[in-house]
DNA sequence: CTGAAAGCGCTTACAG
DNA sequence: CTGAAAGCGCTTACAG
């Protein structure tokens, strides 16, 4: 029995003894060194995390106000900035800076990432937060051996099982949209959605196809269309839709800039909206308000999403349990110039 | 004769060597003892500087990749995210780092303005990049004392002799503006501008002036409103100009943003554009593409001015002599649906 | 995959 | 005031 020693910082070394294994080996631990066994790994992890261990690099970032590194795929939208402006604020409120990137989307996932995680690391990065982005079980690998939080906004696919994710209730406002076109009369509704595998294009095109069958209305063959978040694609889109046999007389689109897509190739096939065709898209940003016609769009809180990702992430980075690993707010149907009866 | 050493970081040790003395007596220098002799501290002194050594303290902050700090006034606008990619894509190529800021506008510049230059000294800072916003003559005292690199965009009043700035041709985009209404046969030709003192408002106001006075033209009596940057002035500014005895037949606007609201309040009053009313933008940021009728306006080339904006700054960091206070990127205008000859 | 041994750069305590 | 010696916390190179 031996009487509690004075707390000091703990030391590698007493980490060391603590787990039973040698200094050099909680060195690999901390450093994310891949050549660990994995039971080895775990047993010093739980060790350093009780006692409170900080290696060098964490402890000379520390002293200064936390750093949040932010990956968005691209900046230059309206759903980013106000993204941004939300994880600006939250950043401010908690005295936390944030550094901005462009995740590299060109390379796939692998060495790479690995360097990505070690240099956060070693810059005293308190986490990540990855915007409209894939992540995948060896992201989570990289960040979780480094015990570096991560929380993904909108991810592009399904995080791994213990990932946080932040969004909107995509699945209702989808239902919504829809529902809202079935009430002005609409039958014939198309959907022009982002990329496929996205999750949250997923939620939006079943929360449409729940309202549709609900009602019990089946979508024609060619309704359903994918592709990016962007205005080509609603442009490229309502091509595809025009050519069919039967046209739809509604679009649902995943997005505001999908939506203009839609609208500037309307006008400039000479195809009225709301008259000719109803509109609906997502996102409720800036766009949606400005476009002619204002289009009808389920809008989604950005900033609120952009300060409550900053300030979960900062939670976790703070060791603080979380009760959810998705937290999702509410979407709301916003009802502008850009749909109409069906005539 | 001794060959060159394989050039690396000078440690300590070698400093001792260097100087002659022993390694705890160079230890007590860099870290500012008092027991040491000022014969021994300043030839100490002398070899540090020679060799370039750095302190543990000072390496934390310098070993990683350089950090340059953007304070933005807003970050939710077509123009701050043009400007925001082209900066990360210069850091990219760098290799830097961004830490993005919005300016506490709201407070006036004072003790606080030290703290900030203080805590960016603290962090080592490469620097500061001021977007769209005031930089005064206490701004640079804080920054220069602390030898802070700063590099202002498109400065909100003309900053002190010797900060760098970055903008676009504003006098010629303005001068091209009002040309190109003039030779559609406008005369009554009005301006809507940002806030009046702003550098940029005022070389475009008086290129706009210039093509004028240069046509035999002169200006109307409340042809010329000033506002803010943003769709509002443009509502209140076109409101202020329909209420004059003469009514104007074209407008420039000092922004895509203003004009974007102008042509809300026109549509809102049921005046045409452009057959009622000609108008030109400035920006040429994806609202003047987006909108309808599609906005004639001048083109900044935001993205490469945010490149050049970061270049020049870790020029300044790295002690290069610059060839020029201010860079400024040409303009041009690109004509869209918005402008008609005068019927 | 593990750890004894050697080493790194720096600091401390203290004898002179 | 100075510096030989011991020590700190950590990392590296490498034998097993």
């Amino acid at each position: 029995m031996s009487l509690a020693p004075p707390t000091r910082k703990p030391t590698l070394a007493a980490i060391a003894r603590l787990t039973g294994v040698s200094a050099p080996t909680v060195s690999k631990v901390v450093n994310g060194r891949g050549d660990v066994a994995e039971g080895t790994r775990a047993k010093v992890l739980a060790a350093l995390e009780e006692a409170g261990y900080e290696s060098p690099a964490h402890r000379r970032n520390s002293d200064g106000p936390q750093t949040v590194e932010v990956a968005f795929d691209s900046v230059t939208s309206n759903y980013s900035s106000a993204l941004l402006d939300g994880i600006l604020e939250g950043a401010a409120e908690a005295g936390a800076e944030i550094v901005v990137g462009i995740s590299g989307s060109s390379r796939g996932p692998g060495a790479d990432l690995d360097r990505k995680a070690r240099r956060m690391v070693d810059e005293g990065r308190a986490g990540l937060i990855v915007v409209t982005s894939a992540f995948t079980p060896s992201h989570l690998a990289a960040f979780r051996r480094r015990r570096l939080p991560v929380v993904v906004v909108d991810p592009l696919n399904p995080p791994p099982a213990g990932v946080v994710s932040v969004g909107a209730t995509n699945w209702s406002g989808g239902r919504a949209a829809a529902e809202h076109l079935l009430d002005l009369g609409h039958e014939r509704i198309a959907y022009l959605g982002g990329p496929e595998s996205a999750e949250c294009n997923q939620a939006r095109l079943h929360g449409y196809l729940s309202a549709l069958m609900s009602r019990g209305i089946s979508v024609e063959a060619g309704y359903v269309i994918h592709g990016r978040f962007r205005a080509e694609s609603g442009i490229s889109g309502l091509t595809a839709l025009l050519a069919l046999e039967k046209a739809p007389t509604a679009i649902f689109a995943g997005s505001d800039a999908i939506a203009v897509g839609v609208l500037r190739e309307a006008r400039h096939r000479g195809i009225r909206v709301p008259e000719d065709l109803s509109l609906v898209g997502f996102d409720g940003t800036a766009l949606a308000e400005d476009s002619v016609p204002a289009l009808t769009s389920v809008a989604q809180p950005l900033q609120d999403m952009g300060r409550i990702a900053l300030r979960t992430l900062l939670r976790q980075s703070r060791g603080e349990q979380l009760d959810s690993h998705r937290v999702e707010l509410a979407t709301q149907l916003v009802v502008r110039e850009s749909t109409a009866p069906l005539s």
